[in-house]
DNA sequence: GAGTGGTCTAGACCACCTG
DNA sequence: AGGTGGTCTAGACCACTCG
């Protein structure tokens, strides 16, 4: 049994995962919610603090609380053009299905640690290719230990997003990254996938992402192209 | 005035910075905190959860609260500087200052947008090379607006550390990292400082803090040679 | 002035850890 | 068994925002 905030901030976080609420929308009270579910303020105080910790809501004095669909994402890269690293300009950003989610066995040399657990279970992998504005500015390639993650292989991303997919079909919330990142010479194959010269600067990045599920790391090895867009990122 | 739970917090804090309370030690108990301040329990709560939000204690469950100055796994290390990320490991990292902190005005051409009052003040500069194991990785120039930061240019840091620096003597915080990053090829100067060839690949990034004080941001633009290491950085 | 979130009190029971 | 942090209740007053 779970604690009353933790089920009332799942039952708002689904909520807003299912589109009742949107972004921008403004929450019931607390006064509202507390009375809802039959709960003191400071409980829902409690649930509605977890929200705002992992970035699915924003409070406002005197206001209210408001969804913010655009969670500080861990592990999300956003590009910027170099002429406005200031700005916010609105870069379309699109993602292509390079290897469709499938099973493989690992082979020796891989760039983290394993546990036995993960080694035996082998991984779901699968490879994108980032557009910036119609460039492709990163590779990414992900490894998912195989463990109890039914039907990944065949269902379709939520909205796309690998994320929102872990999210709502199994639960699964990203707590940490470990982000280990140099930059190196462009391979011919990578010169190819990301429009370049070979021989190119290019950055390449492995990560570890920590999940709430006990025992599940995810990994990932991205290249990127940044020749027109620098790599953004904001930790809070 | 401030509340109680955030006094609490920066006298536990304080007591951290003082010695008072080390590494690995042991707060008084939630109990005994209420009794001595003359508050309640939810309150004391408060001010813990604002310590350990903010990396200086972690709590055990049945155990007590335990003051964790070197954050180990925890949180925010890509903000808290060089030698706390790569703490944990056997490299030995030493920070060589190039130009000490002097005041500078602002050219023209600067890679964030400042406000009016930023450019007005000026500029705290200065640089350091880091070095891994007696190698040269890592040509760090920093920017601090000069906006009611006495002493700084004639005090030595605390502990070498910049942040460090800033918390105790200025009570300042960082809560933020905008970081934009690309590859690119060494230009001469920076090869000779990184130790490497003219034309290799590089990581150059260009950081925007975030602080507690209002209106007032740290400006960072960093060079790293990754032939021999990654940088690597936790977020959560 | 009515509603919102921010702070705070004075209790309570629980699960966890250690001697 | 006794102490610790984790959860929760049923109230209260405040500062802020907006009509």
């Amino acid at each position: 049994m779970q604690p009353r905030y933790i089920q009332l901030s799942n039952n708002i976080k689904e909520q807003i995962f299912s589109g009742i609420y949107n972004d921008g929308d403004m929450l019931p009270s607390e006064n509202e919610l507390s009375q809802l579910h039959g709960i003191t303020r400071v409980t829902v105080r409690q649930a509605l603090n977890e929200l705002v910790k992992n970035g699915y809501i924003e409070k406002r004095k005197g206001k209210g609380s408001f969804v913010c669909q655009k969670h500080k994402s861990l592990g999300l890269l956003s590009f910027k053009g170099f002429s406005d690293v200031l700005a916010h300009t609105d870069i379309k950003v699109k993602t292509k299905m390079i290897v469709k989610p499938e099973l493989r066995t690992w082979d020796d040399t891989f760039f983290y640690k394993l546990s036995k657990a993960e080694k035996l279970s082998g991984y779901i992998y699968f490879e994108r290719v980032r557009h910036a504005d119609d460039e492709p500015v990163m590779l990414e390639k992900t490894y998912i230990p195989n463990l109890n993650l039914p039907r990944f292989c065949s269902r379709p991303f939520v909205q796309d997003s690998f994320f929102k997919t872990l999210q709502q079909n199994y639960g699964i919330e990203i707590l940490n990254v470990q982000q280990d990142i140099r930059a190196r010479e462009a391979s011919k194959k990578m010169a190819v996938f990301l429009g370049i010269t070979p021989g190119k600067p290019i950055i390449h990045m492995y990560r570890k992402y920590t999940t709430n599920r006990n025992e599940l790391f995810i990994y990932g090895s991205l290249y990127c192209n940044t020749e027109k867009y620098f790599i953004s990122s904001n930790f809070t």
